[in-house]
RNA sequence: GGAGGCGUGGCCGAGCGGCUUAAGGCAGCGGAUUGCUAAUCCGCGGACGUGUAAAAAGCGUCGCACAGGUUCGAAUCCUGUCGCCUCCGCCA
């Protein structure tokens, strides 16, 4: 959430956000109306109280049968104010959670993703002299993808996925983990983004893949608007995690962090779970949209003044990965319309899909400011003593439909096999993927 | 799922109806003192409201897992919820 005086002090600057990212500007006068009446509550309820611990003070010494029916009295009085407080401050906090943050100045004003911006391309759509194939008919005709039976058994939008396609991932897996505990490698990455960054290397985490309401909902992820696109469980009042994100921002939850072990990164694994509500008809066939994936996530926690850096830099790992796997791509800057509620920046890398003649979305890498720490409770503690939220990233590193789909599809030779890209074959134990 | 125990500030830990303005200690930060370091002494630590051009000081309210209740008054008593620990059951 945005900080309730930023709010006050920055109304227009608010509301051009909130069009911007296309929110109902009603929101945010129904949220200053709120706010004020909130105040006002608050005022009248502190008057009562201060002359209630008054009457307490003095029947600390001598009891005075007056000053208790005037206790009981002013009791009764505001018992109805709280009340009306607690109704208000409801109302105030859900508003407050539907202001999104305030995207930054570089970020395009649109209102779709068809205004999103490409700020580089690296290397050319990959060609071929033999007629391409899509990742289904190279996955089906290699046996390594198994959408029929997965659709008998858990309906549409599921795969099976076998053999040496699953030792592709576990490749991949392995290729980030390498990068990213090596301090030589995130270090170079990092000196080339900017020469004070650190050099922190990511600690792996398995994190767990369902989250309590509440928590999803303090992530800045979780709005009425977007519910529909998890999964709940029923009996539980838990929800299945739509990236390893949500979980692992939370980790540190009404913590206060030591400012000197900052940037604390994370990569995390985790099997990620969207119902896709609004996407029927999108992307039908094959395993570019499914119900559930698996995927690498990084998150870090960062000071302010190294944030939009840190921001920067998850983007050149991610470039780093996409270039190692040598894959055509390209950089896209979100426009207004197209980024996440609690985001101020969003970059998102476009991988080339020969399947689809098309580059399409495989990474996402999300600058959040202190909106998700503000409403998480994150802080850390400055070298002058105080305290003061930590501003959050995330970035995919890889996501497994995704990226597995790219290596096939760009990859792929005139019999159907497909060469292994050179840093994974240490780990695959093949060349190439044949029948 | 059953039985018992426990949740107090960044950490440890006392308090178990008003003497608490949450003792004391550790860590952190600021200051004083000091050839340096160390030690010692003093002060500050959260949220909200008010205050301010903005801050700060000051003032007020809240804050002892969370939500209610009893009481003139609750960290303390009662109820519910959540979490952790131990044991039993189930289980990869």
């Amino acid at each position: 959430m945005l900080d309730i005086k930023f709010i006050r002090d920055n109304v227009e600057k608010v509301r051009t956000a909130l069009k911007n990212k296309n929110g109902n500007a009603e929101n945010l006068d129904k949220l200053l109306s709120l706010d004020d009446s909130r105040r006002k509550l608050i005022i009248q309820t502190e008057a009562y109280r201060s002359r209630r611990n008054e009457i307490t003070e003095q029947l600390k010494t001598e009891r005075d049968e007056s000053l208790i029916a005037e206790s009981r009295k002013l009791k009764e009085d505001f018992s109805r104010l709280e009340l009306e407080l607690g109704e208000i401050e409801e109302q105030w906090r859900l508003a407050l959670d539907e202001i999104p943050n305030v995207p930054a100045d570089d970020v395009p004003i649109g209102s779709d993703e068809t205004e999103n911006k490409v700020i580089k391309q690296v290397g050319k759509p990959t060609k071929f002299k033999f007629e391409v194939k899509d990742h289904m008919a190279l996955g089906v005709a290699l046996d390594v993808i198994d959408s029929e039976r997965a659709a008998k058994v858990s309906g549409a939008r599921f795969g099976y996925k076998k053999g040496p396609l699953v030792l592709l991932e576990s490749a991949l897996m392995q290729l980030v983990y390498k990068a990213l505990t090596s301090k030589e490698i995130i270090g170079q990455i990092a000196r080339e983004v900017d020469p004070k960054l650190s050099d922190n290397i990511f600690i792996p985490v398995l994190p767990p893949v369902m989250i309590k309401p509440d928590i999803y909902t303090r992530t800045g992820r979780l709005s009425p608007g977007d519910a529909d696109e998890k999964y709940k469980m029923a009996k539980d009042e838990l929800y299945l995690i739509g990236s390893a994100e949500h979980t692992l921002v939370a980790m540190h939850m009404d913590e206060v962090l030591d400012g000197k072990q900052l940037p604390l990164r994370y990569i995390g694994f985790s099997t990620c779970f969207r119902r896709e509500a609004g996407s029927y008809g999108k992307d039908t066939k094959g395993m570019l949209r499914v119900h559930q994936f698996d995927k690498l996530e990084m998150e870090s926690f960062a000071t302010p003044e190294t944030s939009l850096a840190e921001h920067k830099f998850l983007v050149a790992v991610q470039e780093y990965l996409v270039g190692q796997l040598e894959l055509p791509y390209q950089v896209v800057i979100n426009c207004t319309g197209d980024m996440g509620k609690p985001n101020a920046r969003q970059v998102d890398i476009e991988t080339w899909l020969p399947g689809q003649n098309k580059y399409r979305e495989t990474h996402s890498a999300d600058y959040m400011t202190d909106y998700q720490a503000r409403g998480l409770g994150i802080k850390y503690r400055k070298v002058d003593g105080t305290t003061e939220f930590v501003h959050t990233n995330d970035a995919t590193a890889i996501a497994m439909s995704r990226i597995p789909i790219a290596i096939l599809e760009n990859n792929q030779q005139a019999d159907g096999s497909i060469v292994v890209p050179k840093v994974l074959r240490e780990f695959m134990g093949m060349d190439v993927i044949k029948k």
